[in-house]
DNA sequence: GTACGTGCAAAGGTTTTGCATTACA
DNA sequence: TGTAATGCAAAACCTTTGCACGTAC
């Protein structure tokens, strides 16, 4: 935890349980339920300071903002490039570790420059693709 | 135009003001922009309407709602499959069209079902890639 | 001690909803 | 004519902002 003072940040106690919380998380939460899991233990927290610390995570370069859900912002503390995919069924989102090649035609690199990519796949995730493929069992939306 | 009526669409010249706003449309609007091109020639036109059109349209496939751009939706009235650079200096969304061999590990592809993939490139578009790289100009952002 | 973080409330932006009126088919 | 679309206003979300107070360093 004391990288980030390192970098500059104020460790306060409403930032550490952030901190704590989003440690390893995979479940690329949204400040909404990053505000419902920290208030919890910690029932002074304010929604605007989950707002505020994760604004201040981003611009660090510690957590990384994901416009993968219509409606609201994600976010990751994994910051090393990686991709992602959408369960249609549950909505859930978990992470895909594959690296893609991606070329451009010789045209398109003359055209554009690339900085980074990100792709997003559309599928069932592994809870709901053992449902799915299940012989058992009747198939049924997870979580 | 009548492909609407086919699909079970009322022609309201609401909706074929829409509609023909977005017919090879390749800004990928969101639904306040579509609402001010469409309001300029028919006042009467309301922002409700432009939603309820737009989220009929989704459901019959004839528009994509695109998760690309923070704080709003944006809407692709091309509904083949193709991907998009998001410039990050003049934040306009560009289509890509190459196809790329995303293939999953062994392992993954018993743990996921892929239904479909959309690759977001993040980069410099056309037009700002050229001022970047003419040597003659000052970098500025486009639009 | 000071600069910065916190918490509250209000405001801003996007999208949805309810309902009376209007118009397509 | 009947069903569905329109337009308006209000409400529902998510996110940002202003400000007085508190606290890490």
């Amino acid at each position: 935890m004391e990288k980030y003072r390192d970098i500059g940040l104020k460790l306060t106690p409403q930032r550490l349980a952030i901190l704590h919380y989003l440690e390893g998380n995979k479940d690329h939460p949204s400040a909404e339920s990053i505000y419902r899991a920290v208030h919890k233990k910690f029932p002074t927290m304010s929604l605007a300071t989950v707002y505020s610390t994760l604004s201040v995570l981003k611009e660090k370069g510690s957590v990384l903002e994901l416009t993968l859900d219509p409606g609201k912002k994600r976010y990751d503390p994994k910051t090393t490039l990686h991709n992602h995919l959408i369960c249609v069924s549950c909505k859930r989102i978990v992470d895909i570790h594959g690296e893609y090649k991606l070329d451009l035609t010789e045209n398109e690199k003359q055209e554009y420059t690339i900085i980074k990519s990100h792709v997003e796949f559309y599928g069932l995730c592994p809870e709901c693709n053992k449902i799915k493929t299940s012989p058992a069992k009747e198939a049924s939306p997870c979580a």
